[in-house]
DNA sequence: CCTTGAATTGAAGTTAACTTCAACTTGCAG
DNA sequence: CTGCAAGTTGAAGTTAACTTCAATTCAAGG
């Protein structure tokens, strides 16, 4: 067995069928075509199955996703190397997104229990709002008070 | 200036005034009228929607969080300790969140590298699927191999 | 061959979480 | 008083990420 049907990628990555259409639809994925019609994939597409998979439980979007693949060889069969590099890539965004959750464990029950949820103030919950986030309260949870 | 309008709710809390009729039709948010029909707010409620909007960067749904809404109490307005209570409760959901992350930031790269990104086997990928999980490769992000 | 379980397509439906619209009604500054 | 920005409602529209459907074609075992 060289390649896989669409109901084998599905039993194996646990992805719809329906969904690996749209995948292909959207640019995520692609697979060659039998004289039928049908599709065939490779096994290395369920690696890249894998990786939408895992962007999409940390929270990326599906657009945000193709970008990421787009970096990938066309050409040839990404290798280990190629796949490693990627996923360095999202280590970045985990880690930011880690480091707002944890200051977010850290601070919440006492930042809504001092008051601090005022939603003017708490850069919590206004991370974008860097005015209003200067000097007025406690904004501890998205920028932490250590840099700058 | 004892109650405030729906526009000045908006304006404090950066949520949408059409964002705050939504939620109050779905049950998560409450505004007591004027004669002419005008929802007026109470300053508490810049808290609950504090919550909401924390809640919602976590990653839960509306129907979760009005859920947990539903356990402070109506009758009077909700204390620190009341809070707290709640806080304290999305803590575990946080930790939760936090772990899988942190295990999938120290592990994805090696993950893929390795070639567990093999969607059968990685608990990365089928957290649920215990017996998938068992024995047949590494199966160290969600369900880490310290405990049982 | 033939049957039958998989595949194919385009179009339409679904859910969450809102936004936008149209057609009014309120409420406060002057 | 009055004018007009701000508020109200129900209904319909929007976006993401899929699923479902109908009509039809493939492919592989017997």
């Amino acid at each position: 067995m060289e390649t896989l049907t669409i109901g084998e990628m599905a039993a194996r990555s646990g992805v719809a069928a329906s969904a690996l259409r749209y995948y292909e639809r959207e640019g995520l994925l692609h697979a060659a075509r039998t004289g039928g019609n049908q599709r065939r994939y490779e096994r290395a597409d369920l690696r890249r199955i894998a990786f939408i998979k895992i962007a999409q439980q940390v929270g990326i979007s599906l657009d945000e996703i193709r970008e990421a693949l787009a970096e990938l060889p066309e050409n040839r069969t990404p290798t280990k190397a190629d796949w490693s590099r990627l996923s360095s890539h999202w280590r970045h965004r985990l880690e930011e997104r880690i480091a707002v959750m944890v200051r977010l464990r850290d601070q919440l029950t006492g930042c809504i229990g001092c008051g601090c949820l005022s939603l003017q103030r708490c850069t919590l919950i206004n991370p974008r709002d860097r005015l209003a986030a200067r000097g007025t309260g406690p904004q501890m949870i998205i920028n932490p008070p250590a840099p700058e």
